[in-house]
DNA sequence: TTGATATTTGAACGTTCGTTCAAAACTATA
DNA sequence: TATAGTTTTGAACGAACGTTCAAATATCAA
């Protein structure tokens, strides 16, 4: 079943396999008996070292929030003073790309986890407000110095229109992959990003460049 | 507590109720016993009308999918033959905009619903694709007219791209409301429709036009 | 009005849920 | 080795779940 390795703590295992099946299932989706029989400990121990399952779910955000946010500040504050709003776009997304592709799959679980939340009500303010807002404002920011002219308002929904296709993408939904017949995969997260760019760069510059949109 | 509208019948009351709750909470959030305390009768009719709970959640997508996708071929359909790339999308996107502003809430809580269930691997196939991977490739096709010489697979990455910010922009999950300090509503489509439309057509140009991203 | 059909009711079925707890086992200090 | 503290175990709790069903009621053609 789940993945019995030794070296792991009972919180660590309990971490990873409800990370895995709170986003192929989302939080009423799974049970705790099926989260601690996935980790190979005993049901109670989910209580004992997490509490009530709501805190379980939080600790699993947690965990991932607070290092993914730590390498955006870092990559926000390594720009150069004159840096173009492409460049402050992928110091946004490029951290989460690192990780999903090379952090093994705990990330990738972990960001279909945030794409999941992030449209339900339920989670958004108790989780995306209190763990991503600082990072965003940050992010906006810095944008603002790239793209002075822009409204502020502007600036604001292009970054909105930035999370939903980043989100997305991260999620690895496959649903390209069979609606493009095989030509596109979603897996390959490099090729994406390398393409997220420029159409996000773009819109950014058409809508709060020199000559955006008014209003 | 729930809507007890004497013109609607026993269906529409329990597919409203749906609507409304599995938005708000999801699938495995919502039972059956609130689903129909909401809609004012009794438990044993939700069995008795639609069968197991997931055919009256299949059934609650099915009731607007059908109209939506109706509305967008028709509007896909009566396009010029030389429409540029933003009228292409704004043919794709409107039709949305339209229900969602002038729909009444059911559509409200329907965008909801599928911005949830498009990062749900347990709906995506079962749902997003039966439903939705026509009128998509009817977008794709159209979209090649008007960027004859773009390849393909830039074509499909713009359009996964295009899914995430139209999903999460119409599900109106009012994040950016608090995030822009009240500056941004995310209940005024009307306006973010104006400015989402030349932010996602110049990232289409930039990906799939003349001077597109190879690879 | 009568009889066949469709709908509604109220209760119950067995199952699974999150949570709790006392006892057992383990760990590490003295 | 004795002991205090931590972790694990196995079982149990009441509550809520989806589903089922026979009886009661409503609907409507003949």
């Amino acid at each position: 079943m789940g993945v019995h390795d030794s070296e792991l703590s009972t919180q660590d295992r309990i971490l990873n396999a409800s990370e895995s099946l709170f986003a192929e299932f989302g939080f009423d989706g799974v049970s705790l008996r099926r989260i601690t029989q996935h980790a190979g400990v005993e049901l109670a121990l989910a209580n004992y070292h997490f509490g009530p399952k709501k805190d379980l779910f939080l600790a699993v955000i947690r965990r991932r929030a607070d290092e993914l946010n730590r390498a955006r500040v870092g990559a926000l504050d390594a720009l150069e003073p004159d840096a173009e709003v492409a460049e402050v776009i992928d110091a946004f997304t490029r951290p989460f790309l690192e990780k999903s592709v090379r952090g093994g799959s705990g990330w990738k679980s972990y960001a279909r986890l945030i794409a999941q939340i992030a449209n339900s009500p339920r989670w958004t303010e108790v989780v995306m407000a209190s763990q991503f807002d600082g990072v965003a404002t940050k992010f906006i920011e810095r944008t603002k110095l790239a793209l002075p002219h822009s409204a502020d308002r502007n600036i604001y929904w292009a970054f909105h229109f930035l999370l939903g296709t980043m989100m997305m993408t991260f999620a690895e939904t496959e649903r390209i992959d069979s609606l493009s017949g095989g030509r596109c995969r979603s897996s390959d997260l490099d090729t994406i990003h390398a393409k997220m760019i420029p159409f996000l760069a773009a819109g950014f510059l058409a809508l709060c460049g020199p000559d955006g949109v008014g209003g």
